[in-house]
DNA sequence: CTGAAAGCGCTAACAA
DNA sequence: TTGTTAGCGCTTTCAG
């Protein structure tokens, strides 16, 4: 009457017993590789189904592969990233490999970098990097050790692929929005980006020089008005804060992502402003915030089924021939105006 | 000129030679093992940083542990799970294991156990299941598998350890917050649940059943009115639009979670109703998204944080004794009160 | 088309 | 305290 213990997991031996082959052959069936005939195969088939086996990843890892893809997801608040996992899971859910999530700091390089080595060292076959605050040598690092695909525009390096958002053209039609309802003081909050190797690459960066010239574009150089916060709700507030210290405040503010926006909001709300009779307020990402009634933001929505869907594609790509090129897919976002954003001077 | 193509990894034989040592003495430094004197140590560390070398965790699944814990979630887009994750990867920081998330489906059966079975296949040497929707038989097999700590009030099962809120005691305080405040028509939005088996074990359920009881307490019995959808944004609106078509409208909602109460807001507003001039709302779980300003929701604070470095604490103590009985730690919940919620008839 | 055997990187008896 | 050795479960040459 002891209790059964921890039960011996059922392996490839046992599977190769009860269908009378050899373990090789159970492999093979395993992988679906060359080399079964019709019959053994379903034989086997039927072995594992009644023995209920399973691979053991580990085991599996140590020669082939894990059949596991490692996703790096720097923010889990960010409301952005589960529609790109959503594609994501998705577009891999009829294959073999499995999904799974490392939580990586918010903006929190060293915790990054943990969360990449961790996966190599579980022996990932691939992995997606979702806006990775990392340094572009270290991406390229993890690149050359596992097939890698970065979400986000970081550069046209050979060694990964991206997928990333146009989000000139997202800054572009924000402005233009606006510039459409007779707003011209339109004022922009960043996130200030402290490390200048990367500069450029980042996202926000790029939603700030769309603004740039996209104002140029319409004429309104002069009203270039842009504060360096954070992209954080907090962020907003406070870049709302200092906005509305200006003599001449601005009648539109372009937060560079909707929890931006939230904290503008707020802002607004507590210095008595309303919204968008007083100011208009645009977003970015088209997060479900965006879309809740009492917030119904005007944002830009970047399709992130879709990002996640083509990742997911690169990377099996990527994952079947390490060695080919590296692809950089720009998607293009669109605008979802609501009701943060009204005519100026109304 | 060949590109130098896949680095071969570094492993404890290359360690071990360069600190010429036998690959025993680096295995044990390696897990901090008991027989290793301070010099030998201390020189094999010295070779492990110099050669940059970094423990194989499929090869030490294969004998030992992976020194990784698998988190299932089930709703990445549930805003109470970051804080559980939060207090979860703090406590287990300074221990040398690591998280990976699983992304189970919403409320999908199926997704949660590929999810499970993914993660026993990769070998996880703990796991961590948040608001498992499993039925009870499952998860007491995954539990028998790998050690297991359910988040959510999943029953005194003698296979796992569990660590919950007490929701009844969460259900009492919105009740008696909105008494207080001269509620008696206080109707709630449950969660239905339709599997039978497990039911009573939901915290919907829950939830719904300290409603009733603190309705009866206050002697609203009569007043007891409870609308059953799903705890989504949607089932939220649906809600809210069943209540309005009361002949006597409830003066407050208590919805049985803060994206419901999104939900009925949205309603609420649909309608052409103000909160909580007409009617107080509250929901449950104090997510980010009840602080926002234009949103501002009554809610109870189930102290994520507290709950995720509960779990850790119990499963690292399970991790290093399978045997031992089962612990279910229950923690209290606050109310936070904010402006949804306002005196009757006011 | 099938099987025997070697070995992936590591840990855990057991010896020394 | 240290080293030798035998696997963990699987994939992969290489013969049959």
């Amino acid at each position: 009457m002891e209790p059964p213990a921890q039960a011996r997991r059922v392996t490839i031996v046992d599977v190769a017993q009860h269908a009378q082959v050899s373990t090789t052959t159970v492999s093979k069936v395993l992988r679906n590789a060359y080399g079964t005939s019709a019959a053994t195969r379903e034989k086997v088939q039927r072995s594992i189904a009644a023995l209920g086996y399973r691979p053991y990843a580990a085991a599996r890892g140590m020669r082939g592969r894990t059949y596991t893809v490692g996703v790096m997801l720097p923010d889990i608040r960010n409301p952005f990233f589960p529609d790109i996992l959503d594609g994501l899971t998705e577009a891999l859910r009829e294959t073999d490999y499995q999904v799974l999530l490392g939580p990586g700091g918010c903006n929190d390089e060293p915790a990054e970098a943990r969360v990449t080595e961790a996966m190599i060292d579980r022996g990932m076959d691939g992995m997606v990097l979702i806006a990775p605050v990392s340094s572009r040598p270290h991406l390229e690092r993890v690149a050359r050790t596992v097939p890698t695909v970065v979400v986000g525009p970081h550069g046209n390096s050979a060694a990964y692929d991206t997928v990333s958002d146009d989000d000139t053209l997202g800054a572009a039609l924000v402005v233009g929005h606006l510039v459409g309802l007779g707003h011209r003081r339109i004022a922009h909050i960043e996130h200030a980006e402290s490390d200048p190797t990367r500069l450029a690459d980042m996202p926000n960066a790029i939603r700030a020089e769309g603004y740039r010239r996209a104002m140029r574009e319409h004429g309104l150089a002069e009203e270039i008005d842009i504060v360096s916060t954070t992209y954080t709700q907090e962020g907003g507030y406070l870049g709302a804060r200092q906005l509305l210290e200006r003599a001449r405040r601005p009648t539109a503010v372009f937060a560079g992502a909707d929890i931006v926006a939230l904290g503008v909001l707020e802002a607004l709300d507590e210095a008595g402003l309303s919204v968008p009779g007083d100011i208009s307020v645009a977003g970015y990402d088209n997060t479900s915030l965006a879309a809740l009634r009492p917030i119904s933001l005007t944002s830009v929505d970047q399709a992130g089924r879709q990002i996640g869907a083509e990742a997911a594609r690169l990377l099996l790509g990527r994952i079947a021939d390490p060695g080919r090129g590296a692809a950089h897919v720009r998607l293009s976002p669109t605008l979802v105006a609501r009701r943060s954003t009204a005519a100026a001077g109304g």
